[in-house]
DNA sequence: CTGTTAGCGCGTTCAT
DNA sequence: ATGAACGCGCTAACAG
């Protein structure tokens, strides 16, 4: 076939192999592999030691990732699914998530390829066969992908994997951010600032039949207990949701005497529509009403000056995932553990060009 | 080695090879190789082929990656970089043109790699170091990794590989926008509403210092040659930049006697904010000012009512680009084509639980 | 301690 | 039309 034999002369014109080194540096091709693996047992004279590096350096050997693969049954690589709606949204989330993961496996040597998918809800078989394959060494999964067969795939098949976010399991191996804690600390720092009355304003995609999400659960139970710890209590009307509400059901969320002073929000997006929403109307943000935002640290710089923030570091889970992952795939033993992230304090977002702006009773301790 | 032994083991459990599936079907493993592959000249009993194929499923064939690389010489994997500013920063842009470069690639049977960086400029070693370990086929790089090292190391190395986005440099294959037809429809489509004062408001990211990125050239010239030729002509002071301006800056800029009556905006968030402002001082949208946003296809749910949207398809953007890689990879010979992608035509954000708001002298024609 | 050799699983010539 | 044999590049077992 021609284009085997072009691609072949191609490749072994620029490629240097592991027994052109042997016979540049003149001993076998063993030696040359165990010297540049830093295999144990090497007291090889450290002259040839020296040859064989530098005639590798020389030659700018690289080892081929397939012959290794095929001879060491290991591929080097691992895998994540990219069949999840937020991600196919356009969720930088996900994306921070992603790039953590990445970061963790290119540091240990691991490459990361994507599965593709247009689908919002995984294929068992996408990942049975990637692994029959031998393509891939673990899988990376967003918390929502963990489906019953997707799981049982997995598992049976024994391949490593871990969650990001909350799988609602914790018999696998995940890593979360502890939400529980966050919103418990968000209602405690608000509590601080002299509030009273706090509101937790969630997503509401589930509302109309589907179920309760793990993580939004979590939230909400640190948000009571915090309630419960700092505030006497909570009403069942401060857990407004962001995305069915109008401009002016929410400037009716505030506006009554026994009204929530301070509102929890859950992504930089609905804090800007809230915000706008209230300076529209003449509502003062934070004199009037604190906004907290439950936000990413990468996305803090976006935030208006005058808005509360509550972020977390979502590069550091995913790298954290990966790292869990790679513990499992080089021990050959399940972790099976559960990492919790913890968020850094609240603060103020302070940065302003009007030097009238302070945020009131500043607080900004550990 | 134990953890070896071990896997081994797992692995020859769990997998099927080629030679398994050959001693079931009591043929030789060519015929299986070829038959699975569907190789011309294989006229093979009708009745053995499908003994092969029902022994293939029945077993779960699936050949190894990394043996058949290492075999043909290819990896089947196509690499992209996640060194890149936007990206880094959690652009949903470039996340969609990812997506839809990896379901070119997973629809031809390619596997992607992510390339880790935690950088915001590629390193050349880098994609050369993973070209020498053959674990790739092609890359595709974002318009703004393509620095003169980044190309030099791609063009003396004769792998293939793609630029998403304006490199500037129109001799290497690229996919992009039609930037210049872009804006110019903008004004066109404005200028139909009744505009004559049309504003284009851009990223400064360039302000001091920096050079005019390729793209942003382009829409200024589109923009330009749109308002000369349907508004007459345009000022300079038509042409504000979106992060440098405060809100009140934003007002002054449509409030004065000459002002413009519409702004082209280049982003979402930038939409929100200057809506916010707008909105906040009884700005009225889209009756005192039409605001038409330049946005992703996957956004548009996002905008308000009242808003004028300008959407392209980055998926299929990304789509485009790994289409481009492949015929370069199969094909053997480089493109050398630019491609670009056409807009759909602007349109009013209409969708609103107001039924008092109408779009002013709707026109929705191809 | 080092060199020789046998695979890893597949694609592909060469005989038949 | 089909089967036997070789090689891709590397690692790991076995000799020396």
């Amino acid at each position: 076939m021609i284009a085997s034999t072009a691609l072949r002369k191609r490749l072994s014109k620029s490629m240097a192999t592991l027994r052109e080194v042997a016979e540049y540096a003149r001993v076998s091709t063993a030696v040359v592999s165990r010297v540049l693996n830093n295999k144990p047992g090497v007291w090889a004279s450290e002259e040839t030691r020296q040859r064989i590096i530098e005639a590798a350096e020389l030659l700018k050997y690289t080892p081929s990732a397939s012959a290794r693969a095929l001879s060491t049954g290991r591929a080097m690589q691992l895998a994540i699914s990219t069949a999840d709606a937020s991600l196919q949204s356009g969720s930088p989330t996900h994306l921070w998530q992603l790039l953590g993961f990445t970061d963790a496996a290119g540091a240990a040597g691991y490459r990361v390829v994507l599965m593709a998918s247009t689908e919002v809800q995984p294929d068992a078989e996408d990942f049975e066969s990637l692994l029959r394959s031998n393509a891939v060494d673990g899988f990376c999964l967003f918390a929502e992908q963990l489906t019953p067969p997707v799981r049982k795939a997995l598992l049976t098949s024994g391949i490593p994997f871990v969650a990001v976010g909350d799988p609602g399991d914790e018999s696998i191996p995940q890593v979360d951010i502890d939400n529980f804690a966050y919103t418990y600390e968000s209602v405690k720092w608000l509590a601080e600032q002299g509030h009273r009355r706090i509101a937790l304003a969630e997503f509401a995609e589930y509302e109309g039949g589907g179920a309760v999400p793990p993580h939004h659960a979590k939230i909400r139970a640190g948000y009571r207990a915090g309630m419960a710890h700092f505030c006497g209590g909570s009403e069942d009307a401060w857990e407004p949701t962001t995305r069915t509400k109008s401009t002016d059901e929410r400037i009716a969320y505030v506006s009554g005497p026994d009204s929530p002073t301070a509102v929890i929000l859950p992504s930089l997006l609905d804090t800007v529509v809230w915000e706008a929403s209230f300076r529209a109307h003449g509502i003062r943000v934070p004199e009037d009403v604190t906004l907290l935002a439950h936000v990413s640290s990468m996305e803090t710089v976006y935030l208006e000056p005058g808005l509360a923030y509550h972020a977390h570091d979502l590069r550091a889970m995913g790298h954290r995932a990966g790292r869990l992952l790679l513990s499992w795939i080089e021990s050959g033993v399940s972790p099976a553990s559960r990492i919790l992230i913890p968020a850094d304090p609240p603060q103020w977002r302070r940065l302003t060009t009007d030097p009238s702006f302070s945020a009131p009773t500043e607080r900004n301790d550990q």
